[in-house]
DNA sequence: GTTGAGCGTT
């Protein structure tokens, strides 16, 4: 039983929060108590979960009484096959309220000002967390995708945010752009053909239609170039014509095979 | 039976 997000966080005053992704979409938050459990007081176990479905989003949050038990977890956890996934665990970096937290703990105003007080904190923080954090909130549309808001994102395509494009990290943009071009792609070829291809688009949304090791899909295509006549089945094909063409495969029956088999010979 | 980059609720 969940007892967990039963009336929303506990307190998370003095907890640490781990972030747990690559969790299995089946993988609950009672799953993943016993095994962070054992390496520390566990306050909370909280999966955040589709608004429509309810299905969990892949990840996973663990709050920890102490940061020295969360940072065990870390390493042990870290890595851990839960579930058939191969899980990440680590310190999360924003908290429930978009905040940012340091260390999987939640920031408070008192923290900070005592903080300012001691000392002028020496750490000036990477830039990189302004950025991680405006990359969230694109991020979780991006999640929505699936679910058939495709509509959204073509029109934020068509907007074009001015430089904010490329102002994005590079990697991000190679990264969305490899898969995208081809899935735009495979929208305008649709479109061209103008024909009752509109329904289908759904289906057309898959990530991979076809497994770069089942390319093979085309008899037309040369799936075995290499394959030796004799492995293929057809071992009078050898006797018939040494110099056979390397299209062979194209035509399974272009000639009679031999005189022997004119006509009635049985097929198996 | 179901995808898989990523940071959160009553």
């Amino acid at each position: 039983m969940s007892h967990f997000g039963r009336s929303g966080p506990p307190d998370i005053r003095d907890t640490f929060s781990l972030l747990v992704l690559n969790i299995s979409f089946r993988t609950t938050a009672d799953d993943l108590f016993p095994l962070f459990d054992r390496y520390g007081k566990v306050v909370d176990v909280f999966i955040p979960r589709d608004r429509r479905t309810g299905d969990s989003r892949g990840f996973a949050f663990v709050r920890y009484k102490y940061a020295e038990e969360a940072q065990k977890a870390i390493d042990r956890l870290d890595g851990r096959n839960v579930d058939g996934r191969n899980i990440m665990v680590q310190f999360a970096k924003y908290g429930p309220n978009a905040e940012p937290i340091r260390k999987g703990r939640i920031i408070e105003e008192a923290e900070k000002s005592q903080e300012r007080s001691r000392s002028r904190s020496p750490r000036p923080r990477h830039r990189d967390d302004n950025r991680d954090r405006e990359r969230r909130r694109r991020s979780r549309s991006r999640s929505r995708e699936r679910h058939g808001c495709d509509r959204d994102r073509d029109y934020r395509r068509h907007s074009r945010s001015r430089s904010q494009s490329q102002s994005l990290s590079p990697e991000y943009k190679d990264r969305r752009g490899g898969r995208d071009d081809d899935k735009h792609r495979s929208k305008s070829r649709s479109r061209s053909k103008s024909k009752s291809r509109s329904r289908s688009r759904s289906r057309s949304r898959s990530y991979h239609s076809a497994s770069p090791n089942r390319r093979s899909a085309s008899p037309s295509k040369r799936p075995t170039p290499h394959r030796s006549p004799t492995d293929n089945g057809s071992p009078e094909k050898q006797t018939n014509g040494k110099g056979s063409p390397p299209s062979r495969s194209a035509s399974p029956l272009p000639h009679r095979a031999g005189s022997r088999s004119s006509g009635s010979d049985g097929k198996e």
